[in-house]
DNA sequence: AATATACCCTATCGGGTTAATAGGTTATTA
DNA sequence: TAATAACCTATTAACCCGATAGGGTATATT
């Protein structure tokens, strides 16, 4: 399961891309237009401006809007920065890799290969996709 | 990610898959060989014994066994009993479905189709896959 | 310059889950 | 009857989740 903030996130940044490009967007209309609370809402685009996916403008006619076309943002790079790892266990994880401390070997290890292969394939799904298959 | 419970209860039970089908394992011998705390690894244990996995011996030559061949245990089974919901929302669980409140319409939600494809992709692995695949 | 707008910042919160640990009880077997 | 090993209850620290509160700060319009 993704948390609420991932779901909010990517709600919010398919409702941003709907928009015209480049023109901010107000955390108060995403939160009405996709129920959202505002205050949360605030905290998950604030998050996503200091990754580097929003831009932001105060005051009036102010907002946030995105920093890259939306085909050019993949959905797995919203994932990792909202949700964190998409691999199922940490050895496993290519950008959170850690190591286990209870098995001896990776490749003993009875489901290191497994969950390789479930990783992969979720990937192929979510590296391909971008905010504008949303 | 999955949970530390998952990770040892899949390992756990492979563990006993291993052995010869039939005679118990005790829990301290599975704790020493995968590197588990004992009395986690009972809970787990205890948990997949009232979910109808595993059965139970007490006393001396006690321990736990399997219910099943190993070959008809899907590892899809296992992760939903241990972990919960495999889909990563809960309008796109098919054993653990809930409505969004949020949205107006599934049909129209933009994530809705994009999680569909990535349960299917999963589960088209771990519905496959069982315990002696491990 | 005043005012409204809208992002920005800190802080706090209850409630829940996770991953254990501790210690005793019961059933079974040799 | 003694050893074994599952079973049961409980408690724990740490952490995360989803949300709320209350202001501060920058910007644009009038």
């Amino acid at each position: 399961m993704i948390s609420k903030k991932t779901k909010y996130g990517l709600k919010a940044l398919s409702y941003i891309a709907r928009q015209e490009y480049g023109v901010p967007v107000q955390v108060s209309e995403i939160s009405t237009k996709e129920n959202i609370s505002h205050k949360f809402l605030e905290i998950i685009l604030a998050d996503l401006k200091k990754k580097g996916f929003l831009g932001s403008k105060k005051g009036k006619g102010g907002g946030y809007y995105l920093l890259k076309p939306a085909n050019e943002i993949t959905i797995a790079s919203l994932l990792r920065t909202l949700d964190g790892p998409i691999a199922w266990l940490p050895c496993v994880s290519l950008n959170y890799y850690e190591r286990c401390t209870d098995c001896d070997s990776e490749e003993k290890c009875r489901l290191n290969a497994m969950f390789i292969e479930v990783r992969d394939n979720i990937l192929d799904i979510v590296e391909k996709k971008t905010l504008s298959d949303l």
